[in-house]
DNA sequence: AATATAAACATGTACGTACAAGTATGTACA
DNA sequence: TGTACATACTTGTACGTACATGTTTATATT
């Protein structure tokens, strides 16, 4: 009488029989289960019990319940689905966003798995936000575009949080360099964005331009590279940069400062700061460079060289064609879903992928 | 006694009263909320009654309990936990669906629910594959954009599969007609394209235009019912239309068949079909129009008037900025995700949106 | 043969009771 | 002072009943 009663309730009791019963497969999926009185009568409960246990089991997903027709089985996380996979960026529906996005999910749906996404539009709050959200899901891995990358990584435990449950992370475009970089539960696949900086920046100088304002992201390592790339360049030409000929700016102002930063240098008064050539952050900012340029009255490439990043849709679709740095878009979705998939199935290699830029040369840009 | 008992179950209002306190701040995070007592006598109803109600807030995590000491309210923790809603797009980067992704993000994630993702690439065996997939993860509403929903429904049995787990299906931008359409479980956020073809045909005509033609793609309904008012507005004009003057395509040959379509209308040789003005069936084919047009010698809108659909970002991205019907894209998003969420948690009203399209006049028509 | 109707059965809502078990607090006793 | 105990409160488990409502099937009626 009392043997089962040790410590378990009766309705988990027949919870884990219902279970089992899906588990094991003598019940599969969409198939009708016991009806609330057939286990009233086989384990001597009232009904209260068994529903309370089919309670539970349909909030937990493991049954649904049709009023007048029965409870039916639902499988889930079965052998042909290999699970989630969540994903993180900062945006979703701007700029490059949408192919990196569509790269990862062809994957993932061809691999068998199903990808959920969110996004932060660049704010830590809600990266921590949807991080803890993607935990409760029990998503296998992780891929993450850091927000604010170049600022303290505030989320850094939960982070932690994450690989402590077994969750894998891969990084596209940045990395938070504060998480141990050898964890073998840690990839990444981003730009060599020092190399991108200096690549635009040197084809400027090797064509002539001696004065190369530059324009520049802060508040993520991309940005901050991509200007180390840029001084580097200027470096190898014995050139020291104007600090006023360098703008920085970060999310927050990013649709005002671009405007204010080059018609300031485009001002009259202050000539001595007049550029050639203006290296941009990305292809976004240069398109509001060359509007900003247009509205100086000067015209590109004629009086000043630009330069985009990313090669984004953005550089052919102006009149004037953008020479940009190329991003590998769609391809860095793959890579990173590829290489992801390897790290759950395999667990093994080396999943650092660093993607190295080149320059696509178009029509913004002039030799002198 | 009854006048409550009209739709709602008293466990239900019970809920909406807890989550309210919780929203409203009134009982903050990790506070005690009322006890069962408590709130058996502000509601006069049963304790079971009010053990339903804390039940399901504690699994849908609004509330933790804790023997002997109480229940608690959740709210900055992991209010989340309310579900997964699954999204199948034809396209995931491409043209509009990344606003239209981006709005039902946006606000799934601000109502707590967790989105899946996944495209069809417009064909229907893969649309059948990711409609099971979805199904079992355990998500409670699915949002799904219709593969080639001109032609037969060759899915419509697993759409009836979804229904029967009681999944709610919130269509977007096109209907599956089969579907029962007076089901409560089935709502929609559509465009009346009927009217987009016809206020796009009719401007043209009010400008003065008379030889028409329209380019539709004819495996979505969409396209079947912009050329549906396109017809509407020429017949208000007493016009017959010149059926070569019509081109179909559908996914497969939609890169080759406007170029082809266009030189053949403008081909020298059959003069007596060049038309004043042609109606696209969106602005990614109104580009390739246009693209045409010049390259057999002509210029818009001096020669030809061309009208795009969606006011997407093409729209005003060319020197010539085309007049087309706006579509709510990212707006369109937001609504199907609330729609949805209504659906999901109080189960009533009218789901059917029908948007009403309306013209945006830019620079690619010219009166004549 | 087609159409109502009733019965049987499924889950949904809602009332009641009783006792178990964890927590906090005040009181009596050592 | 400190411990034990009673008490009152909380949620947890479990029994019972009743009726509502949706689904299916068999039966009776037209």
């Amino acid at each position: 009488m009392f043997e089962q009663n040790l410590k378990e309730p009766k309705y988990k009791l027949i919870k884990s029989y219902i279970k089992s019963l899906i588990r094991e497969g003598n019940v599969k999926d969409g198939q009708l289960l016991p009806s609330e009185y057939e286990l009233m009568e086989k384990f001597n409960v009232s009904r209260h019990t068994v529903r309370q246990a089919f309670g539970e089991l349909a909030k937990e997903g493991w049954v649904y319940k049709k009023r007048g027709k029965g409870t039916f089985a639902r499988y889930f996380n079965t052998c042909d689905k290999k699970g989630m996979i969540g994903l993180i960026t900062t945006y979703i529906s701007d700029y490059i966003f949408p192919h990196i996005i569509s790269g990862i999910e062809s994957v993932m749906t061809e691999e068998g798995y199903s990808v959920i996404i969110a996004n932060t539009n660049n704010n830590k709050e809600k990266e921590a936000y949807q991080i803890k959200s993607l935990m409760e899901q029990n998503i296998k891995g992780l891929i993450l575009e850091p927000t604010k990358s170049a600022e303290k990584n505030v989320n850094l435990n939960l982070l932690e949080e994450v690989l402590a449950r077994d969750i894998k992370i891969m990084f596209i475009n940045a990395i938070y360099t504060d998480l141990k970089s050898e964890n073998p539960n840690v990839g990444c696949v981003i730009m060599d964005d020092v190399k991108g900086g200096f690549i635009a920046t040197e084809y400027l100088l090797k064509i002539g331009h001696r004065k190369i304002a530059g324009i520049f992201k802060r508040d993520d390592i991309q940005g901050v590279k991509r200007e180390e790339g840029y001084r580097k360049a200027l470096g190898n030409f014995g050139i020291i940069p104007d600090e006023n000929m360098i703008g920085r700016f970060t999310t927050e102002n990013k649709r005002i400062f671009p405007k204010e930063f080059v018609s300031n240098l485009l001002d009259k008064r202050n000539n001595e700061l007049k550029p050639d050539a203006i290296v941009c952050y990305n292809d976004e900012i240069a398109v509001w460079v060359i509007q900003t340029i247009k509205e100086c009255g000067l015209s590109v490439p004629q009086d000043i060289s630009v330069v985009g990043y990313d090669d984004s849709s953005l550089a052919t679709v102006l009149d004037i064609e953008l020479t940009t740095v190329k991003h590998p878009k769609k391809q860095m979705g793959e890579l990173a879903a590829r290489h992801l998939i390897e790290m759950l199935e395999n667990n093994s290699g080396n999943h650092r992928i660093i993607y190295e830029p080149e320059l696509v040369i178009r029509s913004s840009c002039k030799a002198r």
